[in-house]
DNA sequence: CCTATAGTTGACGTATACGTCAACTATATC
DNA sequence: GATATAGTTGACGTATACGTCAACTATAGG
């Protein structure tokens, strides 16, 4: 099950996204496959990462940041007492930005639902027309 | 109260952009000031749009795709039963699209929850032997 | 009338996130 | 050995979302 290996195929078509891409998101350090050859060779690590890239760009977050996060993320070795405080403040950042997108989600499904309702009503409306016409 | 009227700068200041992105965004179709002269002249119903601009942008949304989900809140004429109907499949992806949003969110924070942890365990790990140290 | 301040319209520049294409390489198949 | 199939590295092109700067206008104050 484990240690599974992919071609840059296979991973972008796992994703819907395009060898390119996950080339491009190697040129920006995001993800770091391993070689045979000249050719890439993606572990399950690296298919990770990717998946948390993209989850990190559906958010809005620039790949420069998703790079931050997850290498945030990471299980890496843990730092000296000040860099696990930097790591604190971070976390607590990208947490206040993750609940404004909450409360912006929240705000946005609200006037969805009105719209929608106000759109029923007036389907309605139109239906009891067409019957009246009808 | 109502009908309350706004120079660029002031919107400008009151949603921390600048005054270029407003224009800008008002070439992009998404607001459309009145004019005294050739002075812009921001009206509430402006502003409420520049603020869901901004709320579209931080949740990932292009200035095009925000354009379409505000033309869809904005109170506007009901049209017919098949605008309806198409403004009802759009609101259903748009919502679709927030609820994959709140999933990324959500299973963002969980983990930023358990990085969170391992670094107090480790800040507290580092702390004792500091203890022991001293 | 002169100046300061705020606003306007181009026009070009820039960062991000790739798309696209050319040219080469490596491997497998006929 | 020729060809087909994947993969690779540049290098340039493109859409989005503005920044920046130049040149002009309009209006209020001294």
């Amino acid at each position: 099950m484990a240690d599974q290996r992919y071609t840059i195929q296979q991973l972008a078509q796992e994703f819907g996204v395009t060898a390119r891409a996950l080339r491009f998101y190697e040129d920006k350090g995001l993800i770091a496959p391993a070689r045979r050859g000249q050719t890439r060779v993606y572990s399950d690590r690296d298919r990770t990462r990717v998946r948390l890239v993209l989850r990190g760009q559906r958010l809005g977050f620039s790949l420069e940041e998703c790079r931050e996060i997850i290498d945030m993320y990471d299980p890496r070795q843990a730092g000296s007492a000040r860099q696990l405080l930097r790591l604190c403040d971070k976390i607590r950042e990208h947490r206040a930005d993750l609940l404004q997108k909450l409360r912006d989600i929240e705000a946005t499904l609200v006037t969805m639902g009105e719209v929608e309702a106000k759109c029923f009503a007036e389907l309605l409306k139109s239906d009891v027309n067409v019957r009246k016409a009808g």
